[in-house]
DNA sequence: GCCAACGTTGGC
DNA sequence: GCCAACGTTGGC
């Protein structure tokens, strides 16, 4: 099993929206790095949910429900989809702020990589965050 | 709104 | 295959 973080823009889609539709296909992805991180995505990892922008922070958690497939936006066959549903929000979203700070975070990919939309975190790192946003 | 980081494109 | 120019992302 492996454990993902996915960034998300809330004035394009937010938690919220997320929430209210009951998950979502996760396309439009035209990076490599962010593709060859959704082909490894197996249905039932568990993602944590960012927020980019004015208030960068996670916000919740999301499994896969559904593994890499042509992403359906496009004919272009490099391009990968894979389905999210939310699992439950976080009692307090973890600001980016903190995790900087957090030194068991401090090899985060988040961080490492700012401009990655889709990332692998570790098991210890998803679990840190968890732990701060249990309030 | 600015700017740094960095991926992509295209000329050579 | 190199590298400059350009575009995009995302933090501040």
């Amino acid at each position: 099993m492996n454990y993902w973080l996915v960034k998300s823009e809330p004035s394009a889609y937010s938690w919220d929206d997320f929430v209210k539709d009951g998950g979502t296909r996760w396309d439009g992805v035209r990076n490599y790095q962010a593709r060859n991180n959704l082909i490894a995505m197996k249905k039932g990892d568990p993602v944590l949910y960012y927020h980019s922008g004015a208030l960068p922070e996670v916000v919740g958690t999301a499994k896969v429900a559904k593994g890499s497939y042509q992403d359906p936006t496009t004919d272009d066959e490099r391009w990968v989809a894979v389905d999210l549903a939310p699992v439950k929000p976080l009692k307090r979203p973890v600001a980016l702020g903190e995790i900087k700070k957090e030194k068991r975070l401090k090899d985060i990919s988040l961080t490492k990589q700012g401009r990655l939309s889709v990332m692998p975190v570790t098991k210890e790192e998803y679990d840190v965050i968890l732990g701060m946003g249990s309030g």
